[in-house]
DNA sequence: TCAATAGTGTCTATTAGACACTATTCC
DNA sequence: GGAATAGTGTCTAATAGACACTATTGA
C-alpha cells in the first residue's frame, strides 16, 4: 500500500521530474486532393533533432493552452494551412525507445481531410518549409525523420480503407461539388473506377447530402450542386465498395 | 533556426526534466464471458491517486523494459490474468489537463480479448482486488477513478462495432469449440439473437476456422469442434450483421 | 447536329435473412 | 419413440454492379 495516508499528502510530495517519462508528442498526415492526385503535407525540420529532414507536421503538446490531444493536432494544422474546421480523426499511437534519439517517445498520430482549395502553406519556426506531395512519391522520393514514413503509411492505409464504407471524402472537397467530382475525389483515393449509378445510389440513398440548389455550369450539361448535411461528415454504408466482379 | 550547430551537441545538452512534459500511461479494458455474461476486469487501486477506488488495470510505460505500448499492455494483462497470448489491440489514446489530478495527462487505452477458462485474477502492488464485472453493471454498481467509465465505454463501443463485421469474438473462447457455442459468444456481445444458418454460412465461407477432428459430446448430438486457423484471428466480413428486416 | 457530360432505367448476381426441414445423440 | 441440439435446403428480399439508355448544355 501507498506511504502517504491522504492523496492531498501524494499529491503535494509527486513531481513528474522524478521518473523516466517518455516525450510526446503528437503527429499528423494532412491528405488533400491536388491536381487529381492525393497529396500529403510534409515540413521541412527548422530544428534539431533531424534538423533539414522532411517530416509530417507536428509537436508537443502546449499544456498551458491545449485542453486535449485533438487541440493541439487542430493548433498544429491551423498553423502550417490556416484552415480552422478541418476533419481530424486519431489514427494510433507508436511508442518505443528507437523512434527519437532523445530517448524512449510516444507520438499521437493524427490524419486530417481539408478541401485544396483557398489553403495557404505557412513556414513557422518548426518548419523551414511546407509543401504538398502526392502520396504515390512518398517512399521513394522524399525520406522522413524518425519513423514519419511508417506512421505516414498507417494514415494512409487507414484512409484507403475507410473509404471503402464510409463518407469521408466529402471532406477533402470545397462545401459545394458536384457528384461526378464527388466520384473522382473517391477514385482517387481508392486508386480504382467505380460505376456511376452505383456510386449515386450509395451516395443519395445515404442522405448525407443535400442540393444548394445552384448548378455548376462550363462545361456541357450543367450538373447539380450538393452540399454536407450537417451530421453528414462521416456517414458509415452497411457494405464496402465490392468494386469489379 | 537552432542554436546548435550539430544534433549531436543538441541531444547532449537535451534534458526532458527542462519541459513540462504530460504523465503518459497504459490504460486496458480487458473482456471476456463468464456466466454468459460480457464481463471486464477491474482492479481496485492500492496506491495513490484515487486510492481505493475500481479502476482499469494499466500504469506507467517502463522505459528499461516496454520496447513499445504494446509490450506495456500485455505485460500488465499478463500479470493480473496470467494470460501469454491475447487479443489486444489500441483503441484510443485520451490526453487532457483534468483527468489526472497530478497534471495534464495522456492514456493509451487498449482493449483485450481472453477466453476465460483457466485465468486465475491475481492481485498485485498496485492493485488490492482484481475481479470480473459484468459490463451490464458498469456505469451504476462500480464508480471508475478518473475517467476510466468513459475510457471503458469507448473500448465496448469499439468492441461492440467490430463485432457487426469482424471475426473477433472467437479470441473470446478457448481453443476447440462448436459452432453453437461461437454463435452465443457473438449474440453475448452483440446483445442481439443471431439466425443460426447465416451465422454458419458467413462463419464457414470465410475459411476462418478449421475442424479438429473431434466432436463436443454430453448433451444430445455431438457437434463438430473447430479451431482457429493461425491467420484467422481478425477477419474482416464485407457486410455487418444486419438482424431481423 | 454533334460532342461532352449529367443523370436514369433496369437487368443480373450475390448474399443475408427466414424458416422449415433432416440428422444424431441420450434418455 | 421423444426431447434436445446439430446441421442443411432452399426461398425471398435487398442491394451493388453492369451497361445501355435518355437529358441538357455549348459550340
Amino acid at each position: 500500500m501507498s506511504e502517504f495516508t491522504s492523496e492531498k499528502a501524494f499529491l503535494e510530495a509527486y513531481s513528474i521530474h522524478e521518473y523516466d517519462v517518455p516525450l510526446l508528442t503528437v503527429d499528423m498526415a494532412i491528405f488533400s486532393v491536388l491536381e487529381d492526385q492525393l497529396q500529403v503535407l510534409l515540413v521541412k525540420r527548422a530544428q534539431h533533432p533531424s534538423l533539414g529532414k522532411w517530416a509530417l507536421p507536428g509537436g508537443f503538446v502546449d499544456t498551458k493552452r491545449d485542453k486535449s490531444l485533438v487541440e493541439t493536432a487542430k493548433r498544429k494544422l491551423r498553423a502550417k494551412t490556416g484552415v480552422a474546421t478541418p476533419y481530424v480523426e486519431q489514427v494510433e499511437t507508436f511508442g518505443g525507445p528507437e523512434r527519437d534519439p532523445r530517448g524512449w517517445s510516444v507520438t499521437v498520430a493524427y490524419m486530417a481531410l481539408i478541401p485544396a482549395e483557398g489553403v495557404e502553406l505557412v513556414p513557422d519556426d518548426a518548419s523551414s518549409e511546407v509543401i504538398w506531395v502526392p502520396v504515390k512519391e512518398m517512399g521513394s522520393e522524399y525520406l522522413l525523420a524518425f519513423d514519419h514514413q511508417s506512421i505516414f503509411e498507417v494514415c494512409l492505409e487507414r484512409l484507403k480503407n475507410k473509404v471503402q464504407y464510409s463518407s469521408l471524402p466529402v471532406n477533402l472537397l470545397p462545401k459545394a461539388f458536384t457528384l461526378t467530382e464527388l466520384q473522382r475525389t473517391f477514385e482517387i483515393v481508392l486508386g480504382q473506377t467505380v460505376e456511376k449509378k452505383s456510386f449515386r445510389r450509395r451516395i443519395l440513398d445515404a442522405g448525407i447530402l443535400e442540393e444548394t440548389g445552384a448548378m455548376k455550369t462550363g462545361s456541357s450539361r450543367p450538373a447539380k450542386l450538393y452540399r454536407v448535411r450537417p451530421e453528414g461528415q462521416a456517414y458509415f454504408f452497411p457494405r464496402t465498395i465490392e468494386g469489379k466482379r
